[in-house]
Parts: C-alpha cells; sequence; structure tokens
DNA sequence: GTAACATAC
C-alpha cells in the first residue's frame, strides 16, 4: 500500500487541484470515509465527469500513471488511435459505462474495441480505484499477450508493470502496480475462491468481457457468475464485447442484473473497418466439396485479377490432400498465361515455423512481366478467428467445420464434419476484405445458406461433457446447477450425467456436496478422473509416476507417423512400448525422453557451436519418431501438477519393489478411470464398454501384445468404427475392490461382462472361506 | 489395421 500513502505517491493527484490531495489524506485513515461505503474520491469525481477526466489525462503532457511526461512514440500512437471507429464514440462509451452497470458492446474487425475500451477504463477510473483492477478476457493466449503488449506501448508503460497480462505458466503482472489485465478466459481461474464474489468485488472495479460471441465454454461459466456477482455487488462494472450483431441477447442477459422487467442492457455500437465483400453462391449444392473447391480456387486463379486465397476445409488430412491435388494441377495449366502458385497448408498441429509461411509474400512472375504469382492458404478454422493473413482477397468457403459433438446418454464426445453457421460464413467471407474489396465464393446454393445453416454456431457449453464445469461451479457454491442462471442451458441430462460421475469417484457426496477429495480435484486443471487417479495415487506409492502420466495424456500425442515412414514409426514406438498398457507406455517414453534430455544437457556443454532448440535433442527425437514440442509441455504440465499436489501435502513417491511398481500404477489409474472399462466379448477384437454397452475395438495404435479380458481406455474414439485408445489391461478384481458402487453386480444387465464378475465375486468368497479356514488352522497349530 | 476443429486451466 506504499504507492496510496502520501498524495505525492499517487501519480493523479500530483497533478490534479490542492482540494483533491486532500481528500486524498482524508482517505489514508485520518478522516472520515464517505460513510465507509465507497472510496472517497467516489464522491469527488463523480461517475458522470469521468469521461472528461479521462480526456483530458490523454491529452495531457504527463502519463498520469508514471508521472512521466509522455513519449514523442505515445504522442504519435496517440493520433493513430484518434483515427479508430470506436474513438469517435468515446464521449457516448462514458455516457453510458458511466450510467449503467452492465454495458453491451458491439464492434466489428478493426473497430478497435480490444485495445481502446479497457484504456478509456483505465483512464476513467485511475483516480477512483485504489489498487483495484480492471480484467479483459480473451479466448486465446496469443491474443492476451500480444494485446496487452500493444496497449502498453500506446499507454506508455511497461509491460508487466501497469500494463499486464496472466495466462497459463505465465504471469506477466506486478502485484499493486498492474491495474489492467488481460487474460484468458480459463485463467479466471484465478477469480475462483470459495469467497468468489467478495474477492471479484474487492480487487476488481470492472471486468471486461471479450469476444463474447465465440461462446467459448470458460465465457459462459464466467458471464453466468459475473451476473450473479453483479447483483450482489453494485460497485462491479461490467463490459461484454461481440463482434456480432447477436447484441440482443447479450443485452437480455444482462439487463436483468438491474431489474427483471425485461429492460435491456444498453448497447454501444461501433463500426468496423473492413472493406466490402462481394459473395457468391452455387447454382446447385456441390455433391463433394473437396473437389469443388479445388476447381473453385484454379478457376479463380486463371480468371480473377491478383490477390491471395484462403481456403477452408475441416481437417489435417483433407487439408494436405487437397494442398497436393491443387499443386498438381496447377502445374497442368500453361505457364505462359498463368502465374505461379504457392500453396501453404494451416492447421494448429503445424509446427510453429511451418504456420509463420502463411505470412510468405505470393511468388514473382516467373519471367518480368509475365502473369503475377499467388499464394493460395488451405485452412481449418484457425484462421476463421485466430490467426489473420493480410493480403487475402479471396474466400472460398465450402461450408464445413469439424465441431465436437457430445452424446450425454453414452458419454462420448467426439469430432464431426457439420455445416457451418451463417455466423460463421460471415466471419469466413469477412476475412476476404481486410485490406480492400475482396470475394467470397460459397461452395453451396443461396437458398441452403438462407434456409439450412443456423445462425449462430451452437455455444460450446451444448456440446461438452460437463463434468469438469459441474465440479468447478460446485466449488464455487453454486448449488442448483440445473437452475444455474446459463445464457444457454445445456441439456438437463448432460448435467445429471456430470454429476452421476462426480458422485462415483466420490468429488461429491450422495447429497451432491463437495468432499475434501472433490475440493481438491477441483484444483487440478484436469478432468475429474485424472484427478482423482493422482489424489489417490499416494496411497498406492506411485505419485511421481501417475503425475507423469496425467501430463502425458493432457498434451496432443507425442508419436509422430509420416505417412512414408509408416512401418518405422511403428517399429520405433514398439521399442518404448510397455506390454501392460499403453499409459505405461508413455510413463516408459516420458522417462527416456528425460533421459535422453540430461544427456543431451551434458553434450550441449561442450558443443556450443551447433543450434539446439529448447525441446531436446532433435536426433534421438525423430530417431525414436516422437514430438519434442508434446514432450517439452508434457514436462511443463507436469511441473504444474505436481506444485498443486505438494500444495494439498500430497507426497510424491515411488516405488521401489519391481514385483509391483507396473500393477501400483495399474491401480490407481483404476481408481480414476473405472468408468471407461471395456470387457471382451468373443474371440476378435470386440469389447462392450461396461454399462454403456457400446460395441467398441482396441485402436489399432494399441500397443498391448494380447487383447486382455478387461481393459481400462483413455478415449472412445468414432471414426470408421468405435475404438477406444490409449488402453491399459486392469484386474476385475480392482473394480470390485475400488468402486464398488459403480461395480454393484445387481445393477448389471445379464450378459459376459455381469457373469465374468460374478465368478470373480464367487472365487473372492472361496478364497475369504479358505483364508478364515486357514486363520482358524493357524490358530490351532499355535495352541498346540 | 488408424488418425488431431479450435481453444484453455
Amino acid at each position: 500500500m506504499a504507492k496510496m500513502d502520501g498524495a505525492s505517491d499517487n501519480p493523479y493527484l500530483a497533478h490534479m487541484a490542492p482540494h483533491m490531495r486532500g481528500a486524498s489524506s482524508n482517505s489514508n485513515g485520518t478522516g472520515k470515509t464517505n460513510g465507509g461505503k465507497s472510496h472517497p474520491l467516489e464522491g469527488i469525481i463523480p461517475r458522470k465527469v469521468r469521461g472528461e477526466q479521462a480526456r483530458k489525462l490523454l491529452d495531457g503532457d504527463v502519463n498520469p500513471f508514471t508521472n512521466k511526461p509522455y513519449s514523442t512514440q505515445f504522442k504519435k500512437i496517440l493520433e493513430a488511435r484518434k483515427k479508430l471507429p470506436v474513438y469517435a464514440q468515446m464521449d457516448e462509451f462514458f455516457q453510458l459505462f458511466n450510467n449503467n452497470q452492465c454495458v453491451v458492446m458491439v464492434g466489428e474487425t478493426g473497430s478497435g474495441k480490444t485495445t481502446q475500451i479497457p484504456q478509456f477504463v483505465a483512464y476513467s477510473d485511475l483516480p477512483h480505484t485504489k489498487g483495484k483492477l480492471i480484467a479483459c478476457t480473451q479466448p486465446r493466449r496469443v491474443a492476451a499477450m500480444s494485446v496487452a503488449k500493444r496497449v502498453a506501448d500506446e499507454m506508455d508503460v511497461q509491460l508487466g508493470k501497469e500494463v499486464g497480462y496472466s495466462i497459463r505458466f505465465e504471469d506477466m503482472t506486478e502485484p499493486g502496480t498492474t491495474f489492467l489485465k488481460y487474460m484468458t478466459d480459463g485463467t479466471p481461474h484465478t477469480f475462483r475462491s470459495p469467497n468468489l464474489a467478495l474477492m471479484l468485488a474487492q480487487r476488481y472495479s470492472t471486468i471486461i468481457l471479450d469476444e463474447a460471441h465465440e461462446r467459448t465454454l470458460s465465457t459462459d461459466i464466467l458471464m453466468g457468475l459475473l451476473k450473479e456477482i453483479a447483483k450482489k455487488r453494485k460497485d462491479l462494472k461490467i463490459i461484454v464485447m461481440s463482434a456480432t450483431l447477436d447484441a440482443l441477447k447479450f443485452q437480455r442477459y444482462f439487463g436483468t442484473v438491474l431489474s427483471d422487467d425485461g429492460k435491456l442492457a444498453p448497447l454501444l455500437k461501433v463500426p468496423g473497418r473492413t472493406f466490402p465483400v462481394e459473395t457468391f453462391y452455387t447454382q446447385e449444392p456441390e455433391p463433394d466439396y473437396v473437389e469443388a473447391s479445388i476447381r473453385t480456387v484454379l478457376m479463380i486463379h486463371q480468371a480473377e485479377d491478383p490477390g491471395d486465397i484462403l481456403l477452408f476445409l475441416t481437417g489435417e488430412e483433407e487439408i494436405e490432400d487437397a494442398c497436393r491435388k491443387i499443386k498438381l494441377e496447377a502445374d497442368d495449366l500453361d505457364p505462359s498465361t498463368v502465374g505461379p502458385l504457392l500453396v501453404i497448408p494451416l492447421y494448429s498441429s503445424l509446427p510453429p515455423a511451418q504456420q509463420q509461411r502463411i505470412f510468405q509474400p505470393a511468388p514473382s512472375p516467373r519471367t518480368t512481366g509475365g502473369p503475377q504469382g499467388r499464394k493460395i492458404v488451405v485452412s481449418t478454422n484457425i484462421a476463421e478467428t485466430s490467426l489473420t493473413i493480410d493480403g487475402i482477397v479471396y474466400v472460398v468457403d465450402p461450408g464445413f467445420s469439424k465441431q465436437k459433438v457430445y452424446n450425454p446418454r453414452i458419454r462420448v464426445e467426439s469430432l464431426l464434419v457439420s455445416p457451418i453457421s451463417k455466423a460463421s460464413a460471415q466471419q469466413r467471407a469477412g476475412r476476404a476484405g481486410r485490406t480492400r474489396p475482396g470475394k467470397c465464393f460459397r461452395l453451396y446454393t443461396e437458398k441452403d445458406f438462407i434456409s439450412q445453416l443456423e445462425e449462430q454456431t451452437h455455444p460450446e457449453i451444448l456440446r461438452s461433457n460437463l463434468a469438469n464445469t459441474v465440479l468447478q461451479l460446485v466449488k464455487l457454491g453454486v448449488t442448483d446447477l440445473v437452475h444455474f442462471d446459463y445464457m444457454d442451458a445445456p441439456a438437463p441430462e448432460s448435467i445429471m450425467r456430470a454429476l452421476e460421475m462426480l458422485n462415483y469417484l466420490t468429488c461429491l457426496d450422495d447429497e451432491g456436496n463437495l468432499t475434501p477429495l472433490g475440493g481438491m480435484a477441483a484444483e487440478f486443471p484436469l478432468d475429474p478422473q485424472l484427478s482423482k487417479m493422482l489424489i489417490v495415487s499416494p496411497e498406492f506409492k506411485c505419485s511421481n509416476e501417475i503425475l507423469t502420466i496425467a501430463a502425458m495424456l493432457s498434451v496432443p500425442n507425442v508419436y509422430t507417423r509420416p505417412p512414408n515412414m509408416r512401418k518405422e514409426a511403428d517399429a520405433a514406438k514398439a521399442l518404448l512400448a510397455v506390454p501392460d498398457g499403453d499409459h505405461l507406455s508413455l510413463l516408459n517414453v516420458y522417462n527416456n525422453y528425460m533421459q535422453s534430455m540430461s544427456l543431451f544437457q551434458g553434450r550441449k556443454q561442450r558443443i556450443v557451436t551447433l543450434a539446439y532448440s529448447d525441446e531436446g535433442d532433435k536426433n534421438w527425437l525423430w530417431n525414436n519418431f516422437l514430438n519434442g514440442r508434446a514432450l517439452a509441455q508434457a514436462q511443463n504440465v507436469r511441473t504444474q501438477l505436481q506444485r498443486t499436489m505438494e500444495r494439498f501435502d500430497l507426497e510424491l513417491i515411488s516405488s521401489t519393489d519391481q514385483r509391483t511398481f507396473y500393477v501400483n500404477i495399474r491401480k490407481a489409474l483404476t481408481c480414476g478411470f473405472f468408468m471407461q472399462v471395456a470387457h471382451k466379448e468373443g474371440e476378435k477384437n470386440n469389447y462392450l464398454t461396461v454399462k454403456d454397452n457400446q460395441v467398441v475395438a482396441l485402436h489399432p495404435s494399441c500397443g498391448l501384445d494380447t487383447q486382455p479380458e478387461w481393459v481400462l481406455f483413455n478415449e472412445f474414439v468414432l471414426t470408421t468404427r468405435s475404438y477406444i485408445r490409449t488402453v491399459t489391461e486392469i484386474r476385475p478384481e480392482w473394480l470390485l475392490e475400488f468402486a464398488p458402487t459403480y461395480y454393484d453386480v445387481k445393477t448389471f444387465p445379464d450378459g459376459e461382462t455381469k457373469r465374468s464378475l460374478l465368478r470373480i465375486l464367487q472365487k473372492r468368497q472361496g478364497r475369504a472361506m479358505a483364508s478364515v479356514e486357514n486363520g482358524r488352522e493357524k490358530k490351532r497349530r499355535r495352541q498346540q
């Protein structure tokens, strides 16, 4: 609190009228504090003139945040900022912001809302907040980081001081100094505490939710929580920012914060700054959208003016395949009339260096004065929101994307190629008009666009397994999950399934209350099954190993399988495999990776001239067909999980007994994954999942050398058929021992699974009888 | 006998 100790330390007060400084010293405990309700300055600078104050501060000569004169750079950037559409509406913004607790704001691409609105709030709040923060949430890490950097520059302060960001693994803020914080919308994890409402109101003056139209699971939950808190804490301001015209839904939702009479939250609408895009539709529906895409792209290349093309497809394989075909077809074109073509794939699993290729310029003409070259980017949805490619003039939109769907009946999440929404189609088209007027070719009919496409993509909360979300909410004290104020309520069955699972895992008791174990599980950034196995792992003397396995299951696939080297890759994988289970193989891979790292570190010190990456020994990784980025990530996640374990005093321990080493790990796995178990039925690769009775097969990537009768699995994948992936053999006795409620045989339908369980029970009883007999026998002998 | 749309803690 040193900052507040004297008027001269307060950067704002130093430039303020003397009577205001007087008020400040009052606030330091020497005088009255305005009835003890709000900050004393609240009464001195009324909300309604804070806009004027902000403008004065911006146009002044001294930076009120650092007390230093503004740099020339600041003035230069300020001139550019003043040209942003949002800047012209500053007064309107303050008008709404000062008079309302919640404001909805719609600003399309190029409006400047993400950088400017939080600054408007900062300049207006500065004298009032007394250590309180302004938070601005983003759905993506890169956005949180880059916007924070930009805003720090604009405000003439150092990133990580007055303006900072907070994302997983990286907190670039300075407590006590930072007052504007950009964060990922999963990071409000830091908001989460049993007395969330209190904490939020104490630490934050304003919360700004950006990109709310994307309706990510965490944005939706955060909106529900904020709404609840805002009803109780009138001093907390909320701004919801969206890029679509779907503002009415947000206005209605937040309108009820103030009253229940159907009032709408006020709306600030800021135009975007984009160029017009002309849209074309096909006359007839296209039977094969990939083929049609390729045809369209080549047509554009031959017939349209220079300008790069962006084609949206659904996944890695489809994209690589299309790229190959486009290149082949382009080779057949007449080089004297058609320019060279640069075809670049784009999807998230590409290494960053390869992703950077999208920024390469289009190729130059083959001969001076010859036909111009063109760049074409073939991308997943990643180019719809996350990555912006300048210079795109043509967009080809077949109208599909892969979307997550959740079936609560069989508790399975899967990816399905589905038609996109109108909003998504609009967003895609907009990508053609960022630098100049563009064209968008939709590979479906206008009639289908109007009548078949949904207005908005279904929010993620309706398409997800909610086990983790429900656990988080219960931890926050939300008791009635069905009637929680969701913007779109998930199916009651999804919530029931989540509650049921948490109860079986003993994260919740039979009344739905959080258990001590559940309280701990909620603190891990993991699904509850994984948290549970981590928490119980010390009992099986294998917490070090389970930590590794949990981390490995939380990162992308570490195995690589280049199309032309499949055999070699499979052989390499087999060398590091453990026959009892894929989970154990993952542990083995990680341990070998760590060993190679330490050898490598030693070597690196001697050979300093070679360029090495942080991911480790490129040679070792390549020879073993492993993904260094994924492994490095696993190491990072493992450290984070270990810290959480230590916070709860969960012992970090490994067994030294070779005979029970793997058995204990498998037992701990069973404690978390007993609901993801399959029983072999018949001779072939034919399994039936327990209770849900889904017919599945071991995935071909499975490293088991046999087909055991009982297995647990990490994932259910639905492709050409239903597979279970990442599989480990278990003993049915463990199921009966560690999950007796779930494996209550009475609840099982007749079938092989039940008969097998019954056999175990009989054997067990027999053994119990025998051991009783045995005990009596021993006793007799001792007595003799 | 085979796949990872994106994002996040």
